[in-house]
RNA sequence: GGCCCUGUAGCUCAGUGGUAAGAGCACCCGGCUCAUAACCGGCGAGACGCAGGUUCGAAUCCUGCCAGGGCUACCA
């Protein structure tokens, strides 16, 4: 079974903020739990690189736009490795692959019939040379920037015919029911499709820093539509001698932030059926992470959180499992240091860094780091029944921080059920040696099936305590309690995964 | 103007018709010693924003109101 799933691609001419990192990092598990389950998986992420403002910025920088967008693409790319974001391909529109396959997909709605000649009307401010959309728009139709009046003004443009896709698109949504989640993004992209489409504008003829028309060299497209294509047209050229198309398409996810959603669920299916191709199987929108005071990060609040100063500090395994565990994912919610330096301190560190030392320790000590063969027992197996598929299902519906707290739950079992045996006494009692095999066999198990599960979400720190119990092996099969019991296992001892900070 | 979301314990939240409303964190008390002074147990007199309504029964459905946030088509 294949498995595609896409970030949105980064404007470069933003910086990386918590929220490419959020958004990188909810995909890189998702595709990471696929990979884990010898899912085929192809993980795409990059940069969107045309448009007017890249053009202004390159010039008020003393750029060609390209040299600005390579400047600016690579601290995006070199984001990803400070996270832990390993993607199959990253993409940057301006590659001229890229704009060469959206030609040619442009060029067949075109042929398809769903372009016209129109003419688009707006607020035209003669000193910037550019169209303003209505809600940047001053008091008395005044230019943002040089607060003169505006004209109304033409354009002649080509028109993508959405209008034309009305019943295509209200029959994909009934059809589809998990073609966009959450629920409540659902409604959303169905109100504004209830509303009605109206045809939008393909192109532009006043800027050059775009994909050039082919029917018509003196316009680009609209970046909107170059952007939304980088999806389909990675696949051709992510891999030097192999079209992936036909292994990938359609898109399984399009992980995006609620901004971006009209775009994902209306326009991206309809110009795809134009094209006479599938559109994706689902478009997940994530939800937009909040200052610690429960308002929009701000410069000017000073309440960011900057993804580097997290893992810095903590680490990139820690940002990972904070942002997922922390805020229901779909949803906004609140982030800050200080919440992250408490789940760091009371999760990572007390309940699962340190049931992994007590674990690996008592095996070393009470049983010279050997519990090879050892059988467990039935009764912790039994609350341990059933949880990978618990998790993947989670997964499958997008679910991170449920399925997260599902592994959770059973982190906080095990530190229980270790209160509960009291290795240290069974030690003592020569009659109990058997039991305290039996119950350091289930410790070992229970750590090493959590550590699977958990190998998504935080893989440099499962990757050293699987490795230490012995038993690396991270595919999805072995996440089950009880599928290494009888496995040879020689344990390590290691540092502490998550060392608290000094005071 | 229209549409939508949120408002549950000190904090952050889960809980969409049914036993005495839950979790984590924080606080306090107790236990243990394998472990990163970690872990385990105990401890909540909460008007489930306010006011009505539907129902045998509502945090959960409906109406109105209050507070906060979002969307309302060509900025990406």
């Amino acid at each position: 079974m294949s498995f595609y799933i896409t970030t949105s691609i980064s404007y470069v001419n933003g910086q990386p903020h918590l929220g490419h990192a959020y958004e990188a990092i909810a995909t890189d598990v998702l595709a990471r739990h696929h990979r884990q389950r010898s899912d085929d998986t192809f993980f795409l992420t990059g940069t969107d690189e045309h448009g007017e403002p890249v053009a202004d910025a390159a010039k008020a920088n003393g750029y060609e736009p390209r040299e600005w967008a390579d400047l600016n693409a690579e601290k995006f790319k070199a984001l990803l490795p400070e996270l832990g974001v390993e993607p199959d391909f990253f993409i940057r529109t301006s590659d001229p692959q890229h704009e060469q396959k959206v030609q040619d997909v442009l060029q067949r709605v075109y042929d398809n019939g769903y372009v016209y000649k129109g003419t688009y009307t707006g607020w035209y401010c003669p000193r910037c040379a550019d169209f303003k959309v209505e809600n940047e728009i001053l008091e008395g139709n005044r230019c943002p920037i040089h607060e003169i009046e505006l004209t109304k003004e033409n354009e002649e443009n080509y028109f993508f015919k959405l209008s034309a896709f009305q019943s295509q698109l209200e029959a994909l949504f009934a059809e589809n029911q998990g073609f966009v989640g959450p629920p409540r993004a659902r409604n959303e992209a169905e109100a504004f499709l209830a509303g009605g489409l109206q045809d939008v504008s393909l192109t532009r003829a006043k800027l050059t820093w775009g994909v050039q028309v082919p029917w018509d060299h003196s316009h680009v497209f609209y970046v909107w539509f170059d952007a939304l294509l980088n999806y389909y047209t990675a696949l051709s050229y992510a891999r030097a001698n192999a079209d992936l198309t036909e292994r990938y398409w359609p898109a399984s996810v399009h992980m995006i932030g609620k901004d971006i959603l009209k775009f994902h669920t209306i326009y991206w299916p309809a110009l795809l059926l134009a094209a006479g191709l599938e559109p994706p199987k689902g478009v997940f929108v994530h939800g937009f992470l909040q200052g610690a005071d429960g308002r929009k990060m701000s410069k000017s609040l000073g309440n960011g959180l900057d993804p580097l100063d997290v893992t810095e500090r903590f680490g990139a395994d820690a940002l990972r499992f904070f942002l997922l565990r922390e805020v229901q994912f779909g949803s906004d919610g609140p982030v800050g240091m200080d919440a992250v330096a408490n789940r760091y301190s009371a999760e990572l560190a007390n309940d699962y860094g340190n049931l992994a030392s007590r674990t690996l320790a008592m095996i070393a000590r009470y049983r010279d780091s050997d519990v090879s063969s050892r059988a467990t027992d039935p009764e912790l197996a039994a609350e341990f029944t059933g949880l990978p598929a618990t998790v993947s299902a989670a997964l499958d519906a997008v679910d991170l921080t449920g399925g997260l707290d599902q592994i959770w739950q059973r982190v906080r079992r095990l530190n229980r059920y270790v209160e509960e045996q009291r290795p240290w006494e069974l030690a003592r009692d020569e009659a109990a040696a058997a039991r305290l095999d039996t119950v350091l066999a289930s410790l070992h198990e229970g750590v090493r099936s959590l550590s699977v599960l958990l190998y998504p979400f935080i893989p440099a720190a499962t990757a050293k305590v699987l490795a230490a119990l012995g038993t690396p092996d991270t595919d999805y099969s072995a996440a089950a309690f009880g599928t290494h019991a009888a496995a040879t296992a020689r344990v390590e001892k290691i540092p502490p995964l998550f060392p608290k900070e000094p005071d």
